[in-house]
DNA sequence: TTGAAAGCGTTACCAC
DNA sequence: GTGGTAACGCTTTCAA
C-alpha cells in the first residue's frame, strides 16, 4: 500500500502538501495540486483511515447494536441505518447482543476503541453502560430521558390490534404477550390489554418468546388449551404466522373462524397464505431516522435529546375480515 | 479516555513497561506487574485499537460482504462468520453490495483501509478486484482457482430436488430458473434441467428474480401460463412461498394436486402451511466454515487454496408427496 | 505557497 | 528488569 510519503516524494512535495491537497484545505498552488493528484493516481493512493483515526480521534465509523439479525425485523432497520450512512460515506459495525448484557458492552467497548463516531443501539433497556462513554448514542426502539431516540408507537399499535379483531366481530380472543423484559412487547400487549379489557368480549393471555422454534410450540399449546378462541393478537408475525401455520393444520377457517392480527410487517407476512393482517412498524423508515438523528446529533456537540415517534399502520390483509363485513 | 501513558506514570513506571504487561511479553518485576494492573483497573484503562492497529498494519476486525442481509439467507451466514470471529476476538464489518460492483469495491476499500485482517466475500463473481489485495480473502457461496473457497453442494442440490418430484409422481413440471449471473442459482437450474432432461417427464422454463416483491409477480405468471404444472422446483424459498402462496389461493391441492420443492431452508419454509419440502443449504455452518478457512489463511502466510464443498440434504416436509406414496 | 516537525497511542528494539 | 525512543501514516501548526 501506498503512502502519503511514497505520494509526496512521486510528486516533489512535502507530505505537507499532499495532506492539503487531500482534505481541500490550506493554500496550495494549482500546479502542485495537479502534480500531487498526478502522482495518488499513479500510485492508485488511498490514505489510510486508521491514521487519520489515530490523530482526529474519529473515524468514518458507526456503531449498531441489534437483538439478532436473523430476526427479520432487524435487517431492515440495519439497512436503514446502512443506506443512509452510506451516503454520508460512513460504515457501519453491526453486533449481535443476543439480548445478553456482556455481549452488548463488548460491542460497545470495540466500537468505542475502534473511535466510531456514532452508536445506535436497539438492544438492551439497560442503560448504564452508555452513561460514561462520550459518544453520541441513539436509542432505536426504546426511550431513555437521557438519550435522543426513534421509535414506532407500541401502544397505539397494541391498541389499534384490539381494536379491529373486535369490531371484526372476534368474540374470545386470545391475546398472546411477548417476552416481559422487551419494552416494546410489553407496551403493545399493555395497551391491548387494555382495550380487550375495556370490551366485553372474553379474552385471555398466553405468553410466548420471538423465535420461530419456540413459537411453533406455542401455537400448538394455544389450540390445545383455547380451541374456542376466535380471535388472537400475536406478539409479532414470526408468531403470528407459526399460529397461523398450526391453524391451518388444525382446519380452522381464517378469517371467518379465526381472526389473526400480527404484529411489524415483516417480509413473509405477504408470503404467507393467507396473507397476514398486521400492525405495520416502519423497520427501515426507523433505521433511517435513527441514522439521521445520530448525524445530527454528531454534527452538534450538544446531546440534543430529541425523541421521535413514527406512526404504526394497519395492514388490512387476508387473516382479518373485511370492515362492515 | 485513559492512554497509556496515565497508566504508565499512575503506576510510577514507563509506557514500554505498561506495554510488556498489556501484551505479557517481555520480562516484567511481579510486583510492577501488581502496579500497573492496579492502575489499569483504577482508570478503567483499555488500549487503543487504533493505534495498535497503525503500528502493527492490523487490527481485530474482519470484513464480510454479502448481497443483502434483507435476504433471509444471509443474516445465518453472517451469524455463522460472527459467531465464530467472536470466539477468537474479531469484530465482523458487514457490507450490502446489492449485487453492485461499485458498492463492493467500494467496501473493499473501506475494509482495506481499516486494516482488516481477511475478508469473506459472498456477492460478486468479477473476480479482478481481489488481485491487488495483500489480505487473505475467502470466497463464500462461489469459486475461483486462485482462493479459498466455501460453499454448498448446488449441482447435488439441483439434481435432487428434480429427483425427488419426478420418483415422487409429477409429470409435468415447471423449473423456476434464478438470476442468470448468479453463479449458484445457474448451477442448481442446470443440474435440475439435465436431470430432468433425463426422465420422460414434461417440463417448462420460467424466469425469476429472488426478490420476494418480484417472486409474487412470478408465481401469477407461472399459474397464468402453465396451469396444468404438477410439480414446481423453485429457485429458491423466497421464490418457492411465493408460489406455495399463489397456489394455495388458486385452491390448487398440495402435495397431491402439485408439489413443490425449494431451496436454502430458510426459517420460514418451516412457518408456511404447508411448510415447504425443500433443499437445505447449511448457512450457519457455511459461515462458520469461511471464518474457520479465513483464519487458517491469516495465520498461515501462504495462500492455501483449499476448497471447501458442504453437502445438502432433502427435508422432506409437506408440499412434496411421501416416498413411495 | 510550501516544508519541517510535533503529536495522535501503541509497540519493539536497544541500552542500561 | 526497566526505560528511552523511533516508528506506524496522517494532520496541523508554525516558520520560512
Amino acid at each position: 500500500m501506498a503512502t502519503i510519503r511514497d505520494v509526496a516524494s512521486e510528486a516533489g512535495v512535502s507530505v505537507a502538501t499532499v495532506s492539503r491537497v487531500l482534505n481541500g484545505k490550506g493554500y496550495v498552488n494549482e500546479n502542485t495540486r495537479k502534480a500531487v493528484e498526478a502522482a495518488i493516481r499513479k500510485l492508485a493512493y488511498k490514505p489510510n483511515e486508521v491514521a487519520r483515526s489515530l490523530y482526529h480521534h474519529q473515524s468514518k465509523l458507526i456503531g449498531l447494536v441489534i437483538p439478532d439479525i436473523t430476526n427479520p425485523f432487524f435487517p431492515e432497520i440495519a439497512r436503514g441505518v446502512e443506506d443512509f450512512f452510506q451516503e454520508e460515506g460512513y460504515h457501519v459495525m453491526i453486533g449481535n447482543s443476543d439480548e445478553s448484557r456482556e455481549k452488548e458492552v463488548n460491542y460497545i467497548e470495540a466500537f468505542s476503541q475502534h473511535n466510531v463516531m456514532g452508536i445506535i443501539s436497539t438492544s438492551s433497556d439497560d442503560i448504564s453502560q452508555w452513561a460514561g462513554l462520550d459518544i453520541p448514542v441513539v436509542l432505536l426502539d426504546r426511550i431513555q430521558d437521557d438519550f435522543p431516540s426513534v421509535c414506532a408507537d407500541q401502544e397505539a399499535g397494541g391498541k389499534l390490534a384490539a381494536q379491529i379483531l373486535l369490531e371484526r366481530g372476534s368474540r374470545n380472543i386470545t391475546l398472546m404477550r411477548g417476552p416481559h423484559h422487551l419494552r416494546t412487547a410489553q407496551e403493545r400487549f399493555l395497551a391491548a390489554l387494555t382495550e380487550l379489557g375495556r370490551s366485553s368480549a372474553r379474552f385471555q393471555v398466553l405468553n410466548t418468546a420471538f423465535s420461530y422454534h419456540h413459537a411453533l410450540e406455542t401455537a400448538k399449546q394455544l389450540f390445545d388449551c383455547y380451541p374456542d378462541t376466535d380471535g388472537i393478537i400475536a406478539a409479532n408475525d414470526m408468531v403470528a404466522a407459526a399460529v397461523l401455520r398450526e391453524a391451518l393444520a388444525r382446519g380452522k377457517k381464517i378469517p371467518d373462524g379465526l381472526q389473526i392480527i400480527g404484529f411489524d410487517d415483516i417480509p413473509i407476512s405477504q408470503l404467507v397464505y393467507p396473507a397476514l393482517s398486521t400492525i405495520h412498524q416502519p423497520a427501515y423508515e426507523m433505521g433511517m431516522e435513527a441514522a439521521k438523528l445520530l448525524l445530527e446529533c454528531m454534527h452538534q456537540q450538544t446531546n440534543l435529546k430529541k425523541k421521535i415517534k413514527l406512526s404504526i399502520a394497519f395492514k388490512d390483509r387476508e387473516t382479518t375480515r373485511k370492515e362492515g363485513g
